[in-house]
DNA sequence: AATGAATGAGCATTCATTCAT
DNA sequence: GATGAATGAATGCTCATTCAT
């Protein structure tokens, strides 16, 4: 439903293709950021096509549903969050450890350069856990894709002597995009308290220690004081 | 034990205070049960009353409001989540890596003793991040105790040498606890596919090692590459 | 979902039950002569629920949609137009004659006394030819009971020799239906200028005259004349 | 030949006045067919001018809004169902049981070369029923040149004896023309299971046997069974 | 102790219509 | 000669909330 025109005419006045890239645009940005900062269900299209400075109607002309309106996000979303980040660790070379190191470097900087994105796909996993339809099908892709590179990265790095083989590379897998998602929300929700960089660099530093270390000795603790009562 | 089951039966000769202990009682445990899966705002409450066989009216005789019953159930989160944690790893004592353990083994245990409430705090702090109320204050207050709490302990341990100073404590803590938050959404979102201790025993080892361990080198990698149009 | 309660109390005020009663009563009246006079379609909830005195939520709370009035409207004109028609023909014995007369008069009785109910069909009928669903599976069920009916009847009095053989039983009595169903949407077009009586003497006339009587010869007329263009 | 192919194709050297015509022709029989299938209030434009080959703006372009695009429709009918009709069975000349099977003659005739047209005029009257303006004030029109031409022949053949004169003109009129239509919707109700040249035959054979024979005795029947509560 | 009835605000969606190009 | 963009009013439906019983 939304394809860009081939050549847009530069003229005064915006040229019909140009409008139309302009309000498309506009409508993906608000839904993004209120996607993101209040929720799917709890965003209207009124504020979204509001803040576009377009009416309602204008959205289920260019996209035929608020859902396809997520859907779209979610495209790009894969391409920046999936795409691009494969290519850049690829385009690393190196040790099993320094893809590691490039892919954690990606998503920090993603944390600056596409904040929503990553945290759309992130918030929008979670609110569409048990609603099945195209989105949550779209985010369970999207997550497949990360965890099958990263499972697959680790295994080599877990041959190689890089990282630790007590854990199955599943699970560690699991763990470095989990902390990576973590990290984000934390952001999310504190950014204005927390400094970026410190944060980046605590994350790199405990993802790398992490994974490469030793095995911490599981002595069992004796649990009886964490009992509760509902 | 927290987790109840859904559909309380009525005893033949329950008190007037018994019946409306479990009325109460299994509309908690349903909306928390409902809230977790499928969000505050998503969750009616026709769904609520009903997986506890009552009526939308019981609601509003027992709380007053729908948000009410999250408040209700958010004090229940804080006591299982705050202040037993505290209590179980000032228990432990010993050096602060030992409670640093022992804070780690008690969320483990939490995943498996009480998965609803922890997911309970986290999903809702993202639902109501921007939503102004009480329900958002306390949350606020119920992640400051945990960070207060953490901060403190790591820069005991940095104090001692236990853990790295490469990183402010205040950064450390809020990665340590992002890190869990992670790892518990993961684990929501793919428990079925997930082994739970192993992935506890990843993420202990990872927390582990990449506190106390050394700073890994932050050369500077070319960006170049990373590029992409929002 | 609308089902009556077993004993209504009277007293002064009214019992709850009553309340229900008058409540659905009062909207599926109201719906019925609405979706008559303007059609289903450009009858909006608004104009039922008003018209009963009640609000649009009214109506989901007593049938859950607006198509749920139309089905439980359809099933009340099932009772009157096929079951109690086909009990009153019954009833009658006599003649395949005779019982074609008394179809006849119980339909123009009806006129009278159910006059919404019957057009209602009719009317539906064709709002919902294309429209797949429940109202629809429902009405076609509804006239395929009238049309087995008449077409048992036809054949027994073509057996008997009462009524002409030259026309298939399937074909007649389908004639016979169609010109009851025309005969109502006549004078539903015009009750102000026709009298009703009268209407029924005639169709009843033609009706009997028509069914009985020799056929008409068939030469066949020049039709050269009857073209015309688009 | 009134109905013409859904979608014109486009000569190669059409001139503007020819590929002006195309898109009205296309425009409206696609109503047309739109209209009757669905109803008028069920059809949008979108509808309409897709199945022309074109957007909505044409239909604006060429009728100004919806509704013209029907007042055009109706006056096309008004030609074949009204002004060929009385032409052709005047032209027949005879008796006025002649001129009577003439114009059931020329009516069934027409449910072959126009049957959408014979439709849209008995849809139509039903769905405007109750909404006044102009495509109303036309169908009344319509319907009544219908009525007084008729209304004329009948009393004409009581005056000649050719037809029974127990029922008034009016009346009679009436009956003939509901027939005629009520047989039109049985047959856009079944088209596929009803045999046309049977039903044609069933119809003119109870028309005229009808219309000549004896008044049927009205002896009245005790109706005490028939009641329902409604 | 709890229910059934009813409300009203909010929301996604549809659609005839307008207008610059 | 016709389209694409955009509007705004209408509409079916959901749901938290109120209240008499």
């Amino acid at each position: 439903m939304v394809s860009a025109s081939a050549k847009p005419r530069r003229r005064a006045g915006a040229s019909k293709a140009e409008k139309r890239q302009v309000s498309i645009e506009g409508l993906l940005q608000a839904a993004l950021r209120l996607f993101v900062s209040q929720g799917y269900r709890s965003t209207n299209l009124e504020q979204i096509s509001g803040a576009a400075g377009l009416t309602k109607g204008a959205v289920y002309f260019y996209f035929g549903s608020k859902e396809s309106v997520l859907v779209e996000l979610l495209q790009r979303v894969r391409h920046i969050v999936v795409e691009l980040a494969l290519k850049a660790v690829e385009a690393t070379g190196g040790s099993p450890r320094d893809r590691l190191v490039a892919y954690v470097h990606y998503q920090a900087n993603l944390g600056i350069t596409a904040r929503d994105e990553v945290l759309l796909l992130i918030l929008m996993s979670l609110e569409f856990k048990e609603r099945e339809g195209v989105v949550r099908d779209s985010i369970l892709s999207l997550y497949e894709s990360q965890r099958s590179f990263m499972a697959a990265l680790i295994r080599e790095g877990q041959r190689s002597g890089d990282f630790r083989r007590d854990v199955p590379a599943r699970e560690l897998a699991a763990m470095i995009l989990a902390c990576n998602d973590g990290t984000f929300l934390e952001w999310f929700r504190r950014s204005d308290e927390l400094a970026g960089p410190q944060l980046t660099r605590a994350l790199r530093g405990i993802m790398l220690n992490g994974v490469s270390g030793e095995a911490v000795p599981a002595r069992e603790m004796p649990l009886s004081d964490l009992r509760f009562s509902g």
